[in-house]
DNA sequence: TCCCAGGGTAGTC
DNA sequence: GACTACCATGGG
């Protein structure tokens, strides 16, 4: 078991855990526990620190991706003509893009297509219960995601009665395809983001969103901006965007945002789902 | 009852 | 290329 802190103002567990990009972690007593592929770890905050327990250090360094400057990232996001972008970057200043396991976001992100946000996680747990390995990690009990090659083994039937609705067809393409190797997700690092995401869009069930959501969390390529519906409400609503093919509205953002597209996306997405809900309670 | 949710496919023109 | 019906499911 190792222990490590990282302090940054730029480092706000909660806000990065509950910003959408992440399906599988729970609160534990003043913090939380959070899974990604095989691995577990438990991470507290307080203050600007963060307090991190894993079994595999440099695998969390990178999943919470604390080599990357994020004054930067949240500079260029203050300093833009935008107020909303200005104001979901003040909101968001401590979100981090994590690295996420590349299968674990490509499956996620096919059942998260015309879902909601509380449902993903319940479909994504009950896959795990179902198929993943068992493991205990600190006295906790908890699932891995199974792999392309175990889900590669169940039917159609079987994701539906998980809840995949119409997905579930998807789920036993895509698994098939990588368990086969006829898909290899490890291949395709050196691509550029715009060769990437037509890889990810041959896929069945993987559009233009799936892909965006796909290469931000599983490979890091910031020069993405999926568009969702809550995206598309933002850019009418506060951008006041013309615009209507999403694909249209993703290069508008990426023109506008560069490099830095998939944060202030994440910025914008959080801020605006965090005043749904406000006005809600 | 209709509308919406981190949309995509297949068919048509 | 653009447009559209349809696709499961559950919550509001």
């Amino acid at each position: 078991m190792e222990t490590f802190e990282y302090k940054s103002e730029y480092f706000n567990l909660k806000d990065t855990l509950d910003c959408g990009q992440i399906f599988r972690y729970k609160s534990i007593n003043g913090g939380f526990l959070i899974f990604s592929g095989d691995f577990a770890c438990k991470a507290y905050q307080s203050g600007d620190t963060v307090k991190i327990i894993c079994e595999n250090k440099a695998y969390f360094e990178n999943f919470f991706d604390l080599k990357r400057n994020y004054r930067e990232i949240n500079d260029f996001a203050l300093l833009s003509k935008y107020e909303i972008v200005k104001k979901s970057s003040t909101l968001g200043k401590g979100i981090r893009i994590l690295n996420q396991n590349k299968e674990e976001m490509l499956f996620s992100f096919i059942i998260s297509q015309n879902n909601m946000i509380p449902r993903i996680k319940a479909i994504i747990e009950r896959t795990c219960i179902a198929l993943g390995e068992k493991k205990v990690f600190d006295g906790e009990e908890y699932y891995a995601f199974p792999s392309a090659k175990v889900l590669a083994t169940c039917d159609e039937q079987f994701f539906k009665d998980l809840g995949y609705g119409y997905r579930a067809k998807f789920m036993v393409e895509v698994s098939r395809q990588i368990a086969s190797n006829k898909f290899n997700l490890r291949c395709l690092d050196d691509l550029s983001t715009k060769d990437l995401k037509k890889q990810l869009v041959s896929l069945k069930g993987v559009g233009e969103k799936v892909a965006d959501c796909v290469a931000l969390f599983g490979f890091h390529r910031a020069d993405s901006f999926p568009v969702d519906t809550w995206i598309e409400k933002i850019y009418k609503e506060d951008f006041n965007g013309k615009l209507t093919d999403k694909k249209k509205i993703t290069d508008w953002f990426l023109g506008e945002f560069k490099e830095f597209s998939g944060y202030v996306q994440q910025y914008l997405f959080y801020y605006k789902r965090s005043l749904e809900k406000y006005e809600k309670d």
